[in-house]
DNA sequence: GTCTATAATTCGATAGAC
DNA sequence: GTCTATCGAATTATAGAC
C-alpha cells in the first residue's frame, strides 16, 4: 500500500503559481529570452524559492513544459478526414487553454537551446510519427510524418511568431480549407 | 565627379572579417545568441573595435544580414515549374555561399528578436510576395506568398534548425519531389 | 587605428538568517 | 518555508591612453 503521491503534498499553490507564470514567459519569450527574476516578479515570489522548488532553470523548464500532444487516436480518425483533423488539432494546441501548451513553448526555445529541440525530436518519435503511421496504409510513413511537421511548424512559425499579415489575417476556417488538403496529401489521398 | 564610394576606403580588411564572423555566429546561434565578445576572439580582434566600426550590436547586426533573396525575374519561370524552381533556389539560400546567408541568420533570430521578425516581414513585402504576385494569375497573390512561405520556413525549420531526422535525410531531389508540387499547387496549377 | 580598463546591468545559483 | 544578501560570470557599451 504506497501511501499517496511520494513527495508532492509540500506547499502545492505557489508551486503551482510559479508554474504557470513559467509557461507563460517561456511561451511568450522562449528559454533563453526569460529568465528565472523575471518570472518570480510576475509570480509574485523571492527568486531562490524557484531554485528551492525546482532545483535549477532547466528543472523548471522541464516541469513547466507538459509534453502530452493528446493527439486523437488513428483509428478514430476515417482517413479522408484526416488531414481535416489534424489542422484543427493542430490550430487548438497554438489557440488553446494552458495545459497544451508545451509546444509553442519548446519550439519558441529549440531555436537557441539544445534541450529543446532534444525534446521536439523525441515527440517526434514518440507522438507524431506513430500516429501518422497508424492513419496512412502507405510505406514511409516517417517522411510523411517530416512532411507533415513541417507544414504545420510553418504554418505556425508564420502565424502566431513571425506574423506575417497574410498567415495572421487567415481565419480558422480558412487555414483548414487551404492546409488540410496538403496534410491530407501527405498522408496518401488524392488532393 | 563623385570622388569615391563616400566613406568607406579606410581600413577594409579587418572590417570586412568581422562580418564574415559576424554572419557565421548569428548563422549559427542567433542574435541574442551570438555576442559581440565571441564574434571579436574570432577574428581575432578587441571587441572594441567591433562597437567603433559598427556603432552597437544592432549596428553589426543590420550590416551582417544582406536581405536580397536574389529571387528569380517572374519573367524568366515557366509558370508550370515555378514551384520546383522556388524550392531550389530556396535550398540554395540555406546551403549556399555566404552572401546568401541573409535569410537563415534572420529566421534564427526571429523568435527572440523583435528587430528581426520585422526585418522579415519587410522581406516579405518587398520581395517574395510581388515576385509570387508575378508568378500567378489568380486573385489572393497575399495569401498564396504567405502559404509557400509557411511551407519552405517549415521545411528549413525542420531540416536545418530542429534536424528532425526525416527531414534530414531527405535529399535536395527528394525535396525537390516533394515540397515543389506544393509550391505549384498554391501557386495555382494542377498539383 | 588599436588597445586597456572599466562602468552599468543582468544572469543563474548559493549561503544562511529567521 | 520564505527571505536578504551576495557571489561569479557574462553581457553591451564607453572613456581614454598610446
Amino acid at each position: 500500500m504506497t501511501k499517496a503521491p511520494a513527495k508532492i503534498p509540500k506547499s502545492d499553490k505557489t508551486r503551482q503559481a510559479i508554474l504557470e507564470a513559467a509557461q507563460r514567459l517561456f511561451y511568450e519569450r522562449g528559454y533563453d529570452g526569460a529568465s528565472v527574476r523575471q518570472i518570480a516578479k510576475e509570480v509574485p515570489i523571492d527568486p531562490a524559492m524557484i531554485m528551492r522548488y525546482f532545483g535549477s532553470k532547466e528543472g523548471l523548464f522541464s516541469a513547466a513544459v507538459l509534453i502530452d500532444l493528446k493527439l486523437p487516436n488513428p483509428e478514430d480518425i476515417p482517413q479522408d478526414k484526416a488531414g481535416e483533423r489534424l489542422v484543427r488539432h493542430f490550430l487548438m494546441l497554438w489557440e488553446g487553454e494552458r495545459s497544451t501548451l508545451g509546444l509553442p513553448i519548446l519550439l519558441r526555445s529549440a531555436v537557441s537551446n539544445q534541450d529543446a529541440s532534444d525534446k521536439i525530436r523525441a515527440i517526434f518519435e514518440k507522438q507524431v510519427a506513430p500516429t501518422i503511421a497508424g492513419i496512412t496504409s502507405l510505406d514511409d510513413a516517417d517522411t510523411r510524418a517530416g512532411l507533415i511537421v513541417s507544414q504545420l511548424f510553418g504554418l505556425a512559425l508564420c502565424r502566431y511568431i513571425l506574423r506575417l499579415p497574410p498567415v495572421v489575417d487567415m481565419t480558422e476556417e480558412e487555414v483548414v480549407a487551404r492546409i488540410g488538403p496538403i496534410i491530407q496529401h501527405h498522408i496518401g489521398s488524392s488532393v
